[in-house]
DNA sequence: CTGAAAGCGCTAACAG
DNA sequence: CTGTTAGCGCTTTCAG
């Protein structure tokens, strides 16, 4: 068995040498551009279908310096968040004819820098990121926005390029509003440090709403899953007004329900629980999360792409609170 | 604001000016290739560096029809199963000095073709692919194999390419062992239908396994998650030997704890469930579950591109079963 | 040890 | 309407 060349790579030289035409007429057809009799331009058509022609990419980027493709970093391909919106980003992209490359940062400013000059170096026609850190990747973002069209994509690294996101204020609001309205007044909030913008958003929204509400107490634990669960465990109360959680991530969700079942703490009534994101995870878990508009950022980012004088951009997208067990009586 | 050009890419044309020295030589330099005085260089390297020459892929790729890149398809990169894989993959190819192609076929033939064929006149050094269709891909995997190398990944198209993955024989086994090893004597098995290999591999283990052990019942059920939890259900009995459900992925046990616990039934104590993958959806729904050996999968695989006399190899790892509260009584 | 030159497959003037 | 030509950035003989 084994690896047989069989079919070798069909150029645009062999369909024009048995269309009997010149090569440059083999591009305009297959280009749809203009300056071919009807004739010829069948000709041609049949005989690079025929052949099997495909193209060689990287010839074509290298004459064009572009590549018709579009490059997406997502800081952890392992997240299922992320991977959604990739699948939103694929369907969107394909409408527009492009190919997507597909880079995982791996959560590392330093692998993030080398995933950027990557694609750039590929010369995809524009790069779709989503930031390692909130200030620490924004060196890289202005580096590959000097070459090539950037959009900033559910995190951002500072105004310095296109922003489409969800509204992390709305979103946070949205989910205070939840929680009090099962009838808690003590909340926490518990989620990663402030590394990344959609953190740092959520985390100052939450702030201002506990300082407008006064009737609520409050308290914020940042870190890890695991270790932040233990943390935020030791803080519930059994008292006369009952306990909230809102986990920035399904991850730190997950952490605490567990946590929680541990030590006999019954999810919904003893504490509410919910969380952002409603992955795969939160429905698995059972837990209420808020849906981030995935399709809508990726239809509006790849929109943004086409429309090229839309430079400094940002856009704002809504969302909604998908309820589950982790909040109301009945599942 | 907006997109400024400022730096444009850094040819092999720019560094060779700068170090007074000719492309050619340039060249050799920056591939390490002997032919150049320890004095040159060292001037070439330091102008290179200085200007931060990074090389054109594509021009590369166009020279010499490689591009020092390995393809990975996966069926469903929503799927956190695929992009533990992924990042596994990343790992070892970055060891290799390779960077990775990422596609998705969405679990669609056609859009498998087309990836495969975007990847192959990518020039891709290989292609891992992880098939659709346990029959269906085959042709498409031929027609790739006909001119790169290509791995069989996690699911095969049949024995005409190299494969790489877990033993499903032995990983059925062991579940079998382990629920009837919780004192189940009625077993069923829910999953997708046949149309993957490692599905119908599944299957045929646990027929062939309840055929060698006639005091144990059986049933099977195929469809999508939430439809063949429904039908499982009813097949649940209480009587004097205790149920089990063996799920073919962690989804399928998802669907099936959901639907248990809407019916009053209690896991484990009335039913044993368990699955396969064991992806962060099984440790968020606190469901045992069978790990595949991803690491080894992925480290394997990388081999065997390396390694070009590697034709026709099947490679069987093995795994391990990670058991939770859906198959013992403490947590 | 080094440079000149050819050419990978493609597209875009420019002629005719 | 069509062909000739140059060249994108790179590697690699082949001379020197």
């Amino acid at each position: 068995m084994g690896h047989i060349v069989t079919s070798p790579h069909v150029t645009i030289r062999n369909v024009a040498d048995v269309a009997n035409v010149s090569t440059a007429t083999v591009s305009r057809v297959l280009s749809g551009l203009p300056g071919a009799s009807e004739e010829t331009r069948q000709r041609v058509l049949k005989t690079a279908r025929e052949l099997g022609y495909q193209g060689d990419p990287n010839a074509t980027a290298l004459r064009l310096r572009k590549s018709n493709t579009i490059g997406i970093i997502v800081p952890d391909i392992v997240n299922p968040f992320f991977t959604a919106l990739i699948h939103e980003l694929e369907t969107c992209a394909q409408q527009s004819g492009k190919d997507l490359f597909i880079a995982n940062s791996q959560n590392d400013v330093i692998i993030e820098r080398q995933r950027v000059q990557t694609l750039a170096n590929r010369r995809v026609d524009a790069l779709l990121i989503s930031p390692v850190h909130r200030t620490m990747s924004s060196s890289t973002i202005q580096w590959a926005h000097s070459r090539i069209p950037v959009i900033q994509i559910d995190r951002h690294a500072g105004h310095i390029a296109p922003y489409v996101g969800a509204d992390q204020n709305y979103a946070m609001n949205k989910a205070l509003e939840h929680v009090t309205g099962t009838g808690c007044s003590r909340v926490a909030y518990i989620g990663y440090p402030e590394s990344t913008s959609s953190s740092k958003e959520r985390i100052d929204a939450f702030n201002t709403y506990i300082s407008r509400h006064t009737s609520i107490s409050s308290h914020i634990e940042t870190g890890l899953p695991p270790h932040a669960a233990q943390q935020i465990a030791d803080w519930i109360e059994f008292g006369e007004c009952k306990d909230a959680i809102i986990a920035s991530s399904d991850l730190h969700a997950i952490a605490v329900k567990l946590e929680l079942q541990r030590r006999g703490i019954n999810i919904p009534s003893d504490v509410v629980l919910m969380s952002f994101d409603n992955t795969s995870l939160a429905d698995a878990a059972n837990i209420t999360s808020f849906q981030q508009p995935i399709d809508l950022i990726a239809r509006k980012s790849i929109e943004l792409v086409e429309d090229s004088d839309s430079t400094g951009e940002v856009i704002f997208l809504a969302g909604r609170i998908v309820i589950r067990g982790s909040s109301q009586r009945e599942s």
